[in-house]
Formats: structure tokens, C-alpha cells, sequence
RNA sequence: GCCGAGGUGGCAGAAUGGUUAAUGCGACGGACUGCAGAUCCGUUUCUUGGGGGUUCGAUUCCCUCCCUCGGCUCCA
């Protein structure tokens, strides 16, 4: 595949070729993807530790990096999507101990429920889970480099960065050594020589579980994982590394001096995004600071295309503020708006006629085409899905009116109405994750029933008996079925929660 | 204290050194409908946290103050 092949099933009008800039936090300005080995894209971007399940804070990041690894896709790039999975450390153990089993029982019952939400969410882009335990190898052969190279000195059956021979710790957070503040939240471990180092390999405590070692049987530091896999997965350098804005210090900063000094290769990643954080009520949810709305207990309040749709509203870089239940209620309300003329769009194509080009004039084919334009370019512009949805308002509008009409049409019409609909469809995942729970699976005997009652509504309207209709109507209603009247005919449907 | 990101209409939330500051939600009016819904059309509200500066012109650049959020070795 080459770039700027589109991966649609059905055609879309080309966009001219240009660049796709994205916000580097390292360098603190907008640069254009300029990828190693094009058309090849290589993106790690930091997963969960499966201590406790997954709240919305977690898919805000990874809904929108499954967003831009789709862009990515779609502009021609060959993306190769990684995570790690922190499946070892300390806040795992003390679960595991709590529940009096095995560490991994721990790690992969929350993976396991990870996964099952983001399928619901419809991240589908990452291509390699990396799991800590399964790069052991990787991350021993690290750490001795970096012993080798001076880097990092063993204590007591630890082993530590040692951060003064890393002069560039700090760049990418803007940090100066001497503005931290140490201990400012957690306790400063005795053993290092410097409070800013950090570690690589931590000794195995009593009952805990241990991979033998060089300095002794322990377990991974929390950042040395990420390197090591990606080091041997991605290569020394690859082309963007993502990951919540609160990791940029110290975890990326660790990653960086890890994964430069033991390759002495530079820079690491070429581009470096971070995801603003999920707020509650001004906070920052936090799994530790107790805020969280579990991904479980948010997929029962909310469908997971309203989940989603909401998750990707505004600026992937800016806090986005989580109001409870009125958050979900308004995002519902203008998802529906674009999901609405778009199920109506697919209707009518699936009843149209296949034969015959299209006969739309031409400024509606430009008007489509300029949707899909400006979508396009507003993911470019650093990834500005707000305004790639706002076009998609704008062209709602224009079909709305054409699709009101019974006339009959041709698919090669309606694939032309639908391109911008099917672009968001395909990169910003709208319309395409799951909704309520029975879509519309009515059985037949009840079908049969709704459609007699349909049928005897519609006598009464016609002989001007409106108060039965309505009766019907309600009665239909009360057992949570919908009816709407067009000028195609009555038209129903099971609503959420219905029968 | 230090570093970073922000403060835009009733709410959410974009954008730009220069015509009337997107878009959505809400509200109001109209068309369509027996009614409702959906759809379409129109209206509604901000002069862009306070102050100062640069400029022919700033919401957009600079300075300063206030406030919010994130980070300063648990965190997506």
C-alpha cells in the first residue's frame, strides 16, 4: 500500500497530500510526522498497570491514541502500535497479598477486563500488548548495559540510574535538578546515592516473587520495561511515544535516559505526545486519589459510542472535564444528532439501486469532498477532532434535507452523501462501537405483533380517529417501543432498556 | 517555591494578527405533521480572567497581576 491510499470500501474523494503536525512536548512545538523509515510509523505509547480495573481517565489516552493510530493508517502510514503492561510492581503485590493469591492472578483478571473494555470501545489499533514479566531477558540485558556503561550502580541488591551522569534528565518536563523538590510526595530511598536516581532492579522482599539476577533475585524497576521492549521491538529510536501528561515526569524522563544511554542513540522517540488528564469535579481522576468512574460501572450508565464519542471531545492535550451523568447526557444528545443521519444514510443506500453512476450535482460531490478535506485537515493540524466533527455537523445539515425525500436513489449517489460519514466512521470510530444492548433484535412472533398494532393504528388514523392512534401509540411506548411517523410510513424500534 | 498547560456565550468547547469569534447542547420562533418525533430554516448569548504594552489593527504577540489544573519520583 502506498501512501495516501485510502482503506475505505467504498471510494473516497482524495485529499491533497500534506504533512501531519503534531504538538512535541520535548521540543514544546508543533512539528511535522517525519518518520524514520517511511511510509513505516513506529508508536509506543505507555499502558496500564492491572493493579485495580480501568477507569474513563485511562480511555480518554487510549481512546485517542487508537484515534491517531487510525489517522495515521488511513493517511498510508504503516503503523506499528505498541503497549507495555506494567503486569509487576508494587501495587499489584499488595493486592495480590490482600487476596491471598498469585501476583499474576491480579494482573491478568484486570488485563483481562482492560481488554474487554477498550473491544467495547472500539480500540482495535494496537498491534503488541507487551507484557513487563514476558521481556525479562530484555530488561536484564538493559540493565547490565547500562551497569556496564557507568550509568547505573548496584546497592544492596538494587540497582539505580545514576541521574548525574545523565545531564539531560529533565528536558523534556522543563525540570532543573535544583528546582525538584525530593520527597515532596513520596519517601526518598536511603540507598541511593542521589534522591533523583531512580530503579532499575529492586531486591526481592520476603514472599515476594523474584527473577534471578546478577545483583541478586528481584524484580524490574517500574521504567525500565517500557525501554527494554522498546528498544527491541521498535528499535533504539522510533517515531512517537505517548502517554499521559502526568508520566512526563519522571517516567519519560527515566525512559529517555534508559533507553539513550544504554543504546547511545538520540532522541529516543522523535515525537513525544502527552494526553491531558480526565478531570472530576476539577481533580484529576485518579485511581489513588479514589475519583474514579470504573470503565465497567461507566459502560452501564452509557453507551460505549457515547463513551467514546465523549472521551474524544476536545483538545486531546487539554484537561477534559468529566460532570457526571449530565456530562454523558449531553454528549449522548450531539452524538445522536450525527448518528441519526447517518443510520438514515446507510438505510436509504442499502435500498437504493446499484445500478448507474452518480447523478448528484456536482456541487454536492465538491461539498462532500470538502468535508472530508477539511476532517482531514483538522486531524493533521495536531489532531483537531472537535473541528473534524464540527465539519461533519455542517455536512449533516446539507443532507439532511436531500435525505427527508422518498424519491428513489442510487448507491453511487449515496456513497458520495456518506464519505464523510464513513470517514468518521473509520478514523474517529463514530457509529461503528457497540450501542445500547439489543441494537434491534425484536423477535418475530413480537414483531408480528408491533406490526399488526401498526396496522390497526394506521386504520384508525385514516379514518381520523387520532385518539385510538395515539393510544396506540403510547401503549407501544410504555413497553419502551418507539413509534415515528414519516412520510415513508410508521417506522418503530425497541427502545434502550426495552423488551 | 520551581516547571508546564489553561482562563472564550446559559453549558460544553474550537479558532485566528484583520470581513458579522466555529461547532454542539439548551432556549425561542417558523416550515413540515392530525399530534408527537425526526428533518429543514431563522433567532438567541460572549468583545474572548484584570491591568498595561507592541501594532494601522489583538481574542491571537509581549509584560504584569489574579485564578484553575497537571507535574516536582504511586499515577493513562
Amino acid at each position: 500500500m502506498s501512501r495516501r491510499t485510502p482503506k475505505f470500501s467504498t471510494p473516497l474523494p482524495r485529499t491533497p497530500p500534506g504533512p501531519v503536525r503534531i504538538y512535541d512536548t520535548l521540543r514544546e512545538k508543533v512539528v511535522p510526522l517525519e518518520p524514520l523509515v517511511p511510509p513505516r510509523v513506529g508508536m509506543f505509547v505507555c499502558g496500564l498497570t492491572p493493579y485495580k480495573p480501568s477507569h474513563i481517565g485511562h480511555a480518554r489516552t487510549f481512546v485517542f491514541f487508537d484515534t491517531v493510530a487510525r489517522f495515521l493508517a488511513q493517511e498510508g502510514y504503516h503503523v506499528f502500535y505498541v503497549q507495555n503492561v506494567t503486569d509487576i510492581d508494587d501495587k499489584i503485590l499488595r493486592v495480590a497479598a490482600e487476596e491471598r493469591v498469585d501476583f499474576s492472578v491480579v494482573a491478568e483478571r484486570n488485563f483481562a477486563q482492560y481488554l474487554r473494555d477498550m473491544d467495547r470501545l472500539g480500540v482495535r489499533s494496537v498491534n503488541l500488548y507487551a507484557r513487563c514479566t514476558d521481556y525479562l531477558p530484555e530488561i536484564l540485558e538493559q540493565i547490565q548495559e547500562l551497569v556496564d556503561r557507568e550509568m547505573a550502580y548496584a546497592a544492596g541488591g538494587d540497582v539505580y540510574f545514576d541521574v548525574s551522569r545523565f545531564p539531560r534528565f529533565g528536558a523534556l518536563s522543563k525540570q532543573r535538578k535544583e528546582d525538584l523538590q525530593p520527597g515532596a510526595r513520596v519517601e526518598v530511598d536511603p540507598r541511593k546515592r542521589s534522591p533523583e536516581d531512580f530503579a532499575l532492579w529492586k531486591s526481592a522482599k520476603e514472599g515476594e516473587p523474584r527473577w534471578e539476577s546478577p545483583w541478586g533475585p528481584g524484580r524490574p524497576g517500574w521504567h525500565i520495561e517500557d525501554t527494554a521492549i522498546t528498544v527491541n521491538v521498535l528499535g533504539p529510536r522510533y517515531d512517537i511515544h505517548g502517554g499521559g501528561t502526568e508520566l512526563k515526569f519522571p517516567h519519560h524522563e527515566a525512559e529517555i535516559a534508559q533507553a539513550e544511554s544504554a543504546t547511545g542513540e538520540s532522541p529516543l522517540a522523535s515525537i513525544w505526545m502527552h494526553a491531558g488528564v480526565l478531570t472530576m469535579q476539577g481533580e484529576k481522576m485518579s485511581k489513588s486519589l479514589g475519583n474514579v468512574l470504573d470503565l465497567s460501572s461507566a459502560l452501564s450508565q452509557v453507551a460505549p459510542d457515547v463513551l467514546r464519542f465523549f472521551l474524544l471531545s476536545g483538545l486531546y492535550r487539554s484537561p477534559l472535564e468529566f460532570a457526571g451523568t449530565a456530562s454523558f447526557e449531553e454528549a449522548e444528545r450531539a452524538y445522536r444528532t450525527l448518528e441519526r443521519p447517518y443510520r438514515r444514510g446507510e438505510e436509504l443506500w442499502r435500498e437504493a439501486r446499484e445500478d448507474g453512476g452518480p447523478t448528484l450535482p456536482e456541487e454536492v460531490k465538491a461539498g462532500s469532498r470538502r468535508t472530508v478535506d477539511r476532517m482531514v485537515e483538522a486531524l493533521r493540524a495536531d489532531f483537531n477532532i472537535r473541528e473534524a466533527t464540527a465539519a461533519l455537523y455542517g455536512w449533516s445539515r446539507e443532507v439532511g434535507a436531500r435525505w427527508a425525500s422518498v424519491e428513489p436513489r442510487r448507491r453511487a449517489d449515496l456513497d458520495v452523501e456518506l464519505a464523510p460519514y464513513r470517514f468518521a466512521r473509520d478514523v474517529l470510530g463514530y457509529f461503528s462501537v457497540g450501542t445500547y444492548a439489543p441494537p434491534a433484535a425484536p423477535g418475530d412472533l413480537l414483531k408480528a405483533l408491533v406490526e399488526d398494532l401498526l396496522k390497526v393504528r394506521q386504520r384508525a388514523r385514516e379514518r381520523g380517529d387520532f385518539g385510538e392512534a395515539d393510544r396506540i401509540r403510547e401503549e407501544l411506548a410504555d413497553l419502551g417501543i418507539r413509534v415515528e411517523d414519516s412520510p415513508r410510513g410508521p417506522s418503530w424500534r425497541l427502545e434502550r432498556g426495552g423488551t
